[in-house]
DNA sequence: CCTTGATATCGACACTCATCGATATCGACT
DNA sequence: AGTCGATATCGATGAGTGTCGATATCAAGG
C-alpha cells in the first residue's frame, strides 16, 4: 500500500502518500516499478505550476499557514481551480488543512518536502 | 529564458532546462509564474514511473553510465517508448547521453538533481 | 554496397489532467 | 428560518502525454 490515513484533532482526514518506507535514494538503491509510481505520485503533485505557487505562498506566509481565501487572487485561476489544486496538494502529503469556522487554513508538511529532498539525495 | 544549450566534446547538444538562476528555495523566497513554470517542468520529468526507474538504473550503474541497450528490458516497455523518456529526462537536463559508436550511453547530470533538492529544502 | 543491429522519429490512439461555470455544502450572523 | 460568504464537488471541454507499430537514420562489418 503507498496511502495511508492520517487522522489527528482539527485537522481534517485524508488518504495522502506514504513515503516513509517508500524509497531509498535514487541514486543508491534499485528502485521497483510498484516504487516508483508511489514516487512518480508525489513528484507529479509537483508538476504544475500553479501548485507551485501554491506550496510557495503557503509555506512563505505569516505563521506557515495561509487562509485558502488568500490564495486565489494571487496565483490567478477560479476558486474552483485552486481547490483543486489544493486537494492534489493535501492528497500528496505536502500540505495539511485544518477547518477553522468559514476558513479553511492551509499549512505546508515539512516532513514531506524533506522525504522528496532524500530520494534525490546522493 | 529556461532553455539554455549546452555542448561539449563528444556530449550530444539539447535544449535543456537551466535551473541554476532559476528558483531559490521554495519555503524561503516568494515564486512568480514564470519561475514556477519552469521547476513544474523540471519536476514533470521526474513525474512519470517509468522515468524514474531509467533514472535509477543510469545512476546506479557501474562506472555511473548505461548504454540505452541495456534500459529496455528492466522497465518492461517498448524501445521507442524508453527512447522517448530517455529524451524527457535529457530536455530536463537530468542525463546526459553520448554515442559512441552504434550505442548510446547515458549518465545522470548530479548537479539538475542537486538544483532540485535544494529547492525542495527549508 | 548491402545487411544487420541500435537508436530516434513519426503518426495514431487512449487516457489523464487543468480549467471553469454551475451547483452543493456548511458555518456564521441576523 | 433565511441570507451571505467561503469552500468543495460536479460535469464538460480542450490540451497534454504515455504508449506502440511502422519507419527513418546511422554506424559497423562482411
Amino acid at each position: 500500500m503507498s496511502k495511508s490515513v492520517t487522522a489527528s484533532v482539527g485537522v481534517r482526514e485524508l488518504e495522502v502518500l506514504d513515503l516513509a518506507d517508500c524509497c531509498a535514494p535514487l541514486r543508491r538503491e534499485s528502485l521497483d516499478a510498484e516504487h516508483a509510481s508511489t514516487l512518480a505520485s508525489a513528484f507529479k503533485a509537483l508538476a504544475d505550476p500553479v501548485r507551485l505557487q501554491l506550496l510557495n505562498l503557503i509555506a512563505t506566509a505569516d505563521g506557515g499557514e495561509t487562509c485558502a481565501c488568500d490564495l486565489v487572487e494571487p496565483v490567478g485561476k477560479s476558486q474552483p481551480t485552486v481547490s483543486h489544486h489544493l486537494k492534489v496538494l493535501r492528497e500528496a502529503g505536502l500540505v495539511q488543512s485544518e477547518k477553522r469556522g468559514t476558513w479553511v487554513w492551509y499549512a505546508v508538511v515539512p516532513e514531506q518536502l524533506d522525504e522528496l529532498r532524500r530520494v534525490l539525495s546522493r
